[in-house]
DNA sequence: TATTAATAATTAATATGATAATGATTGAGA
DNA sequence: TCTCAATCATTATCATATTAATTATTAATA
């Protein structure tokens, strides 16, 4: 049966997980008027007092052109601001707004509660399992963070390390 | 570092497999001029003669919406068909064509391969436990299929088990 | 230094994702 | 049978994804 075998394919495992998980987050985003790639970059801002857009995009993995029109709307909303850098006026900053560090205390206390519970309807184990497994999925060849010199999380185009031209 | 912590989440790891993996078979379809979900409906259709719009939104898992408008390209295309069932009129029937039936023996052997490759670029142990340990994420309390009677993988509030209209 | 190759952010064009709402049908139950 | 809830496909609306192209700026090099 290759029926089976595709909806046991890596790729739609990948994305039944994904639907099965990702709506209780977009739900409490959702609740505040944020979209669940707008909760993403919030999040990462939370974390970043200067940041540029390309590392923003790096850090969201939400590709620059998308990145582009989600700033725009953070803006509008009040919630981020730009600021272009003076050492090199190519980049460009994005920071929170007064209003937008402000939400952190507002919305991260319900995504770590759901996160939690969330993790408890997994053995420890397999959670672990799962989530190691899968970097070394994304990240072939490449060790555990740390544990060799250049490893940039998410790389951009250039071709997996080790595996030659697959 | 609450940063890592983020970047370390179970969503950010499933995108961050997805990003890794998808871009070899989004090319392969992309060489076709088809897109990935477009990749994944011909996918689905090639392995089932007769199916619904609905059913084919479990299988593929692209919501309906999104479903009506990648069938709509499709069947511009020439690569697939509508027909509305006579016993539920509301119901709508889509098949590949000729034309589109044909592409399986252009695309699939490129994707099984590539599939292949990538299977092999991880061991087979931790390919097991990711894709089991995903189910289980995505299916909590339901065990493996075949545990138990009634399990089916992508089932949405109550769709059927077995197909019963096919 | 004049040129040319990279980079960062953006725009443009097309396709898809998420949610709510609609119209046509069907099924369940009083 | 009549009514009402439920289902299926679709439309509408807005936000995001993907890829290619553009613009501004910087780095690299002859």
């Amino acid at each position: 049966m290759a029926i089976d075998q595709f909806n046991r394919s890596l790729p739609m495992v990948l994305h039944r997980a994904l639907d099965a998980v990702m709506p209780r987050f977009r739900k409490i985003f959702n609740d505040f008027g944020l979209t669940e790639q707008q909760g993403r970059v919030l999040r990462v801002l939370w974390e970043h007092e200067q940041i540029t857009l390309r590392e923003l995009s790096d850090l969201t993995l939400i590709a620059a052109p998308s990145l582009v029109g989600i700033v725009d709307r953070l803006q509008r909303a009040g919630l981020v601001a730009r600021r272009k850098s003076d050492r090199d006026r190519r980049k460009v900053f994005v920071q929170t707004t007064r209003t937008g560090a402000a939400l952190e205390a507002d919305i991260m206390p319900a995504i770590a509660s759901a996160y939690a519970r969330l993790k408890q309807s997994v053995d420890a184990g397999t959670w672990e399992q799962v989530l190691d497994g899968l970097e070394q999925i994304a990240n072939p060849g490449g060790g555990r963070p740390g544990d060799s010199p250049d490893d940039s999380p998410a790389r951009r185009d250039s071709a997996p390390v080790v595996l030659p031209d697959l």
